[in-house]
DNA sequence: TTCCATAACTTGACACTGACAAGATTGCAC
DNA sequence: GTGCAATCTTGTCAGTGTCAAGTTATGGAA
């Protein structure tokens, strides 16, 4: 009933109660400071304050961790991008995703970190990915020349390559005060001069 | 006088000889194959043949390793870009870089895995950036919008969004059979429509 | 309530890794 | 030749991922 699961002793209690969400959002942490290189399953546990086996009962591998956290990543990407207006708007929303959540960000993209086979995984990037193809279908032909597929394309790339360079620190000095949000609107504006402003 | 320095039996002679490059090259393979991840230099020192330590001496650190693999690869990548026509060209040339030396590629970008201070690191990112730089300068004002500065970073952010998804085989459905080089004219076409093709 | 199958967690072990220290071997300048 | 510095080896230590086997708690059926 109460919080401590044993008699009211300092010891803390077999069962942490939320160790998957627990050692999820450590993972987070430790990624977004250090990179994926920087993950240690035994740090984890010891941040969580658990046996170093424990980690595995609930992802099995690193792997497994690290694959649980990109699905989890594609999902918050597909809602973001689903709600958008228009193409630029998806972009827009894409480099904030990056921004919000770099260690999702960083995770998605390292596809040798990754159990490329997961179902879960799959069905979430598919998502994601069908979100990107409804926002490229919403511009009209004229303003996206010959080939959709290749709208989408251009859009994307400008759109990663922007949030990548961002969370590397390669435009720092390009950027400056200004929101990076804002800079991303006229680059999208350069791209797609007929969905302006 | 002959290829053995040791008498003429089956042992390897105690230096390697060039046991730098060939380290740096076996480096490169497998991070081409399984990312910097999968790199490790008691690995490397058995694919060369020599003891567990001995890179040790060459580059003092995985880290070490990785800052000379990353300096190595903005001076290739600077050299590459220094000869491009005009910005579009220059594109093409850092896509083409990517697709050459994917190692060098990851690497260059992933600064939690480099000594961020090295100093040939810094000057080799220097010389990158100012071909860049320079080639941006190429465009005619009218073709880049009202900041010079911002043009840089669209075609940075394409170039490089490109390549990384490309190499991620994100782009695997949409570029299909095609040359990735002539998809990315397309792209670069779309963003500068004055120095067309 | 009792009991038990199962989930959650621990303990212990093994092979592997990066890093350091100290010693052995070799080439090279003088 | 001789000495010195660069190159490479051997040995060791702490840290890591992963597996196997045991311990403790939980939830539901009887």
């Amino acid at each position: 009933m109460s919080t401590a699961k044993t008699f009211g002793d300092s010891r803390r209690p077999y069962h942490h109660g939320d160790l998957r969400r627990a050692i999820l959002t450590a993972a987070l942490d430790v990624i977004a400071a250090d990179g994926p290189s920087g993950l240690s399953l035994r740090d984890l546990a010891r941040r969580a304050g658990v046996s170093h086996a424990a980690p595995a009962h609930h992802f099995k591998d690193r792997t497994g961790l690290l694959t649980v956290i990109a699905a989890e990543g594609f999902g918050l990407l597909a809602g973001a991008i689903g709600e958008a207006a228009d193409l630029k708007d998806a972009g827009v929303r894409y480099v904030r995703f990056a921004r919000e959540h770099p260690a999702h960000f960083q995770v998605m993209f390292a596809p040798e970190l990754l159990r490329e086979g997961d179902l879960e995984l799959a069905t979430a990037r598919a998502l994601a990915t069908d979100a990107l193809r409804h926002a490229v279908s919403a511009v009209p032909p004229e303003g996206r020349g010959a080939d959709a597929r290749l709208a989408g394309v251009a859009a994307w790339s400008l759109a990663h390559g922007f949030a990548t360079l961002l969370l590397g620190h390669n435009l720092d000095g390009a950027v400056g005060e200004r929101d990076p949000e804002e800079v991303f609107r006229v680059l999208a504006s350069m791209l797609f001069r007929v969905a302006a402003d």
